[in-house]
DNA sequence: CGAGATGTTGACTTAGATCAATGTGTGTGG
DNA sequence: CCACACACATTGATCTAAGTCAACATCTCG
């Protein structure tokens, strides 16, 4: 790995790790000196950390700056699946099969990025019952979260798919919210299945719905309730009534499981 | 939960069971009981088995039928995820956190279930060491198809989707390949993220790479190599030469990061 | 300041959705 | 057993969202 220079965790890095989820006040006698043996990296923008396929040597948790989950297909495409900002660990895809990296990193922009070294955590994780039920929750939340992006990317329209971005970004403010893009936009295009022409366009079309982005790395958000009630809605038609349940044998094939009583 | 009826499993069913990923081959004193406690049922096509949000009550294996994973956004809109065959595992995604089913399950054809109840399930997990390894591994591998889903929707097209599927599910057969299909178009073209008259235009997409149906359950892929290039290849254009490696600071934006040398 | 990356906008093309019509089965009831 | 109805699959004719291409504006950095 072509990291530029290793240190031990300070004491503020060895906090950011004992909050992220997975590590977040554990009391198990394996977690000290498994810290003791972390070390951390900056990186610059565009750092390779690991490859797709390659061995996993250890896990990873973004101190600062951005980093880049990105998984090629066969031909050579690649395309952005998350971006993790501080405090999200990362690598640990396949841990517990493989073990290799399922996708390949990237910091995206430059980096600070803690390296936990795989021998020392999965012998804690063999251990300790608390630290095991944490990986497993994570691992359930993880699923979650990309199931729920396969639904966005289904059923979706670009500009919802931003917007439910940028709601899942924001910090809330009285109705209205604040979202501070530390990344450029097409990486955030990339991430959201789009190019960066349409997510130009798909912000114009949110400007209608009262999101302005006073400069490139801000977005105000005036309403928030009505940018969710937008991303709740089927493209275009506004209140709508709400979907039947599920019927006996059907409800699979088109977009919108309404057609109920036709 | 609308079942018409529960039974002890048997034998066969026992069989099956100790064959998934999960439970394999594991040498645990609590299996034996765990699968006593075990019931199934059988289930007529359309069966809402569980719904999104309610609370677990335990986890499910396909024993003969398919089982469809639906998840809803806001809105009412609900997609498929997956197909799920005999010998596959479901309804695990919120045992380790929430508690409660993250998508709905219905089934796709009329079918038969084990039901594992979830205290057992649970208890066996804290205890057996291989169990634990087994659902760790379990849940990386799911993780890893989802993401390699949610790639497939970013960057290809809808034949290249339908051909990927068909060669995930094609028995080979010399050089080419045998696909049995149970289920209806407009069910596989709900999974694939398109309509069913899209499906269809992707099924004689493929006929001009000797990919033919001679009867509405049945594909017969003629050359398995050719399809696996098609699918690994940008829309449109064979023989593509090989990507280059991903560049430090680029290469997430546009659809193929491919455009180095120009 | 200039060069190259990045972002926006416009014109155009296209993949895929939608709508509508037409097969094609697959039961169901007379 | 046949006629009917209904769901499913296919096909064709549009329509539209998003991709592509190209021009231009902007920003950043050497």
């Amino acid at each position: 790995m072509a990291f530029v220079g290793r240190a031990p965790l300070d004491e503020t890095e060895k906090a950011l790790i004992g909050k992220i989820g997975l590590l977040a006040s554990v009391q198990c006698a394996y977690l000290p000196p498994l810290l003791a043996q972390c070390r951390v990296a900056g990186v610059p923008a565009g750092t390779l950390l690991y490859d797709q396929d390659a061995v996993a040597e250890g896990v990873f948790v973004v101190l600062a700056g951005q980093v880049g989950l990105l998984l090629g297909v066969d031909g050579g495409r690649r395309c952005l699946i998350e971006i993790l900002g501080p405090g999200r660990l990362f690598g640990e895809g396949g841990l517990f099969d493989t073990g290799r990296y399922p996708s390949a990193a990237q910091a995206i922009t430059a980096a600070r990025i803690a390296i936990i070294p795989l021998a020392p955590l999965l012998a804690a994780i063999g251990e300790c019952a608390t630290l095991r039920q944490r990986m497993l929750a994570y691992l359930s939340g993880r699923l979650r979260l990309l199931v729920g992006q396969i639904a966005q990317l289904k059923l979706m329209s670009a500009a919802q798919r931003l917007a439910a971005f940028l709601l899942s970004q924001a910090e809330p403010d009285r109705q209205g919210g604040l979202v501070h893009l530390q990344c450029e936009r097409r990486v955030i295009a990339g991430m959201l299945g789009m190019t960066p022409e349409s997510l130009s366009r798909a912000f114009r079309h949110l400007h209608g719905l009262q999101v302005s982005s006073p400069d490139r790395n801000t977005v105000v958000i005036a309403d928030l309730s009505r940018l969710r009630r937008y991303v709740a809605t089927d493209p275009e038609i506004l209140e709508i009534p709400p979907a039947a349940e599920p019927l006996p044998a059907s409800g699979f094939g088109r977009k919108c499981a309404t057609g109920a009583a036709g």
